[in-house]
DNA sequence: GCAAGGTC
């Protein structure tokens, strides 16, 4: 029996179905699919199945010094226990086994790893590995009719790198925590990739803080031909004879102002056009990917999700990929075939394949991996097969695909220069003559400026000169997708880690919002790397690495030289760190509290603080606690983020909570506070108005929810839902069943008459019992459930499988990020 | 409870 072990699941199924003709059967073993036929049999991995971590007397971090980490032992244990039980049971009885995991470096020590088992029960069975960067009919055969040995030393480059990121992280980490007293779920984490990705992200926010305004001005006038107006822009040549628009001095830009406005002609000195050609963008891959999903409007992380999911259902190609050149098994012409006659895609792919000849644009990049990102050619049904976001990123690939075998587009530019006295103004025309690729890939922006054919020495009319004073803006904070773009330059991270290390940011407290800003925890940090150790937050960590990666793989250096130096400049950096670790953790902890300060406490002075409770839910305390016991409630949707704006009224900074789409500001906690308790008498209590006189009020809870309420609670617990948001008016008319005033609720545009709240009630649970929630349809979600998803923002499947499990175990009490993943497969 | 790299 042959067994050839591929890196995942999906691989193996492929290459089964190429080897085997399609005739190969398949069962499941443990939880880990096998495809057999012939002879034969074909098993995936995912990804490593073993993992490098310290013995497990380092486990505890008060028990052992972080220098300690340095010289402890590295031991490789399993991580998947059910597919190296597998993997074992079938080399036992295996003849021959072929590797077939992914053709780059860590698909080399993925193989290695599987070698290992292998060998690990069955001495003597010959092991042999095959490369090929696409699965397609003619790499996978050839690969197979010339099988090549394993590339240790290339596995060994990659054992290097999980040694070096062990060492380093799981040191510094734990020194950084135990120096500030983070133990916890809020440790303190440091990395060779996302620290310098950190560092990345504070130095621009350094220069954002340190950037001092300029003022200038720029003038701007109308310029009439035959009825057409357009614009025009003075400019001037600077001391290196460079066009420039901006002027620096307020005198010289009236007197221009003086000048324009004195006239109401201009002459046109110079006009200049040319065509420009604007090629087609490149195959995608990862990166560039991402970039153009998140022009549409998707985070990384949802559009990797996506991508996916799509490629798991077998909609595109991998999506983790550096290559940016198609295979040349890739026929393109067929490719197209596939979209004609469907009824969005089609019309392209028709126009497309009426061309004599296509071909592909190629990127820079020609690796082994993956091939770039394409369409498989199974086209799935929009909201059918795929929900509407999923469809939109798939017509992205598709269109994409499209792209890259279309036409360029071709621009005329033309540029009018006009003269009044010494001053000269500008219009620049753009005309996309030929649209070429944006017929195909409607993502690029492709306005026109349109300017009108005008001749040398021709008069033309000056109409309102405009004077406009404007200052420089300080530099722009990195958006998501330009972070992984510059993270792919610098050399961090690879194709399938990228997005993660955004993510984890986020997760560890470094960074908030999108784009993302640091925390004063993100500067601190940076700020001890830089002081102590340097190269962990600088991108020269990762270029030396992979040099020395390079030198073990072609044997130049051993696995022992690479990794016995690293941890000698290690020791090194603790040496220096020994005697600043009080130093540091001060820093760190003076930083934790400012990222939580809204400002003086007004019972104590002290600092009132965003804190968490036992179980989970935000509130505002004071540091003064148990000395002062101010409390401020916060809203029970979301995190909350404290923004830099400041309240009037008390000084403190107003609070945004962040629930995804249901993020909202918040505002001054104290002013919520003092805004909400009893408010309006709406009329008496139907339960107990008749015998002890109770009456109905709207009231707002300390959790920030709000309700209809019985005045004489807690005796009377009679109550009515009111919606969590939006200012509540009491208007003149009265319901005439339950003679309650009608409330409208302002929030957002329009306003929503809500009604007579007892009626709005019952229509309620009216409609509940006629619809109930779908969510009710997946076991272990009750009614009690479902209102607590409701008040998350969950309130059908949809909301469900779209959010993110973490965050609804953050917004959701007593419900686990593990239990809503599991609904999520249920669903 | 550490990292980064695979994959789901």
């Amino acid at each position: 029996m042959e067994l050839i072990i591929t890196e995942k699941d999906n691989a193996a199924r492929r290459i089964a179905d190429i080897l085997s003709g399609g005739t190969h059967d398949s069962s499941r073993e443990n939880g880990v699919n096998v495809y057999e036929w012939g002879g034969k049999r074909c098993v995936g991995l995912s990804g490593h199945v073993v993992g490098v971590d310290f013995p497990s007397e380092y486990s505890d971090w008060r028990d052992v010094e972080p220098v300690e980490l340095i010289d402890a032992e590295v031991e490789k244990t399993a991580t998947k226990e059910n597919i190296v039980a597998t993997l074992r049971i079938l080399a036992r009885k295996a003849e021959r086994v072929t590797i077939a995991t992914d053709y780059d470096r860590e698909g080399e020590l993925i193989g290695k790893e599987a070698y290992e088992i292998v060998r690990d029960v069955n001495e003597d069975v010959p092991i042999r590995r095959v490369r090929f960067s696409s699965i397609t009919e003619n790499e996978v055969q050839s690969a197979f009719d010339e099988p090549e040995d394993l590339d240790f030393d290339l596995a060994a480059a990659g054992e290097a790198r999980q040694i070096i990121d062990l060492v380093w992280g799981a040191a510094l980490t734990r020194f950084l925590s135990l120096s500030a007293g983070q133990l916890g779920n809020d440790f303190i984490s440091v990395g060779r990739v996302q620290s310098p990705t950190l560092k990345l992200i504070v130095d621009r926010e350094r220069e954002i803080q340190a950037f001092d305004p300029e003022t200038y001005w720029e003038l701007f006038a109308d310029l009439t031909k035959d009825e057409t107006t357009f614009e025009a822009q003075y400019f001037y040549r600077d001391e290196d004879d460079n066009e420039a628009e901006r002027v620096w001095e307020e005198a010289a830009a009236t007197e221009v102002y003086e000048t324009l406005d004195d006239s109401d002609a201009a002459t046109v000195v110079d006009v200049n056009r040319r065509t420009r050609t604007d090629t087609p963008p490149t195959p995608f891959n990862t990166t560039q990917f991402i970039r153009a999903a998140g022009a549409i409007g998707y985070s990384a992380k949802r559009a990797m999700s996506i991508a996916e999911d799509l490629y798991t259902a077998g909609y595109i190609t991998y999506p983790r990929t550096d290559n940016t050149v198609y295979s040349d098994d890739l026929d393109l012409e067929e490719l197209l075939d596939d979209f004609v006659g469907h009824p969005t895609l089609g019309e392209s792919a028709e126009s497309l394949l009426e061309a004599d000849e296509i071909v592909a644009t190629e990127g820079d990049e020609e690796t082994t991996d993956h091939p770039p990102i394409h369409p498989t050619g199974e086209i799935p049904s929009r909201g059918g097969d795929v929900s509407d976001d999923e469809w939109e990123v798939y017509e992205l690939v598709v269109r994409r695909f499209y792209a890259t075998v279309a036409e360029a587009a071709v621009w005329e530019h033309l540029k009018v220069v006009t003269e009044v006295d010494d001053s000269r103004l500008k219009s620049n025309g753009k005309r996309l003559v030929e649209a070429g690729y944006h017929d195909v890939y409607p993502y690029f922006n492709t306005s026109e400026n349109y300017v009108p054919d005008v001749d040398e020495g021709e008069e033309l009319a000056l109409t309102d000169v405009e004077l406009e004073e404007k200052e420089t803006q300080p530099p722009r904070r990195y958006g998501q997708s330009r972070l992984i773009e510059t993270m792919e330059d610098q050399g961090l991270g690879t194709k399938s880690t990228r997005h993660n290390t955004l993510e984890k940011l986020y997760d560890r407290g470094y960074i908030e919002s999108d784009p993302p800003r640091p925390t004063k925890l993100a500067m601190a940090v940076v700020d001890a790397a830089e002081n102590y150790a340097d190269r962990v937050v600088s991108e020269e960590m990762t270029a030396q690495l992979e040099a020395d990666m390079d030198a073990i793989a072609s044997g130049e250096a051993s696995l022992e030289d690479v990794t016995d130096e690293s941890r000698e400049m290690l020791e090194e950096i603790f040496a220096s760190l020994a005697d600043s670790r009080e130093e540091i953790g001060d820093h760190l902890r003076k930083s934790l509290k400012d990222d939580k300060r809204l400002g003086p406490c007004p019972e104590c002075g002290e600092d009132l603080l965003v804190r968490r409770s036992r179980h989970g839910s935000y509130f505002v305390g004071c540091d003064g606690y148990p000395d002062c016991e101010n409390t401020l409630p916060l809203p029970s949707t979301g995190k909350p983020l404290i923004l830099d704006d400041e309240c009037d009224k008390h000084g403190l900074n107003e609070v945004k909570m962040l629930a995804g789409r249901q993020t909202f500001v918040h505002g001054c906690p104290l002013c919520k506070a003092e805004d909400a308790g009893e408010g309006p008498i709406l009329g008496d209590c139907p339960d107990c108005g008749d015998e002890h006189g109770g009456e109905l009020a709207v009231k707002t809870l300390q959790s920030g929810s709000r309700l209809v309420g019985c005045t004489r609670y807690p005796d009377c617990e009679y109550s009515l839902p009111l919606p969590r948001r939006g200012d509540i008016e009491v208007t003149d008319e009265h319901c005439e069943e339950h003679d309650l005033p009608e409330l409208v609720v302002h929030s957002g545009d329009e306003p929503w008459e809500l009604g007579c709240p007892i009626c709005n009630y019952q229509e309620f649970q009216a409609r509940e019992s006629e619809s109930g929630s779908d969510l009710e349809s997946i076991d272990g979600i009750g009614a009690k459930t479902v209102e607590k998803l409701a008040g998350a923002g969950i309130e059908n499947l949809e909301d469900l499988t779209e959010a993110d499990p973490d965050t609804v175990a953050e917004d959701v009490d007593g419900v686990s990020a593990d239990r809503v993943r599991t609904w999520q497969a249920k669903a």
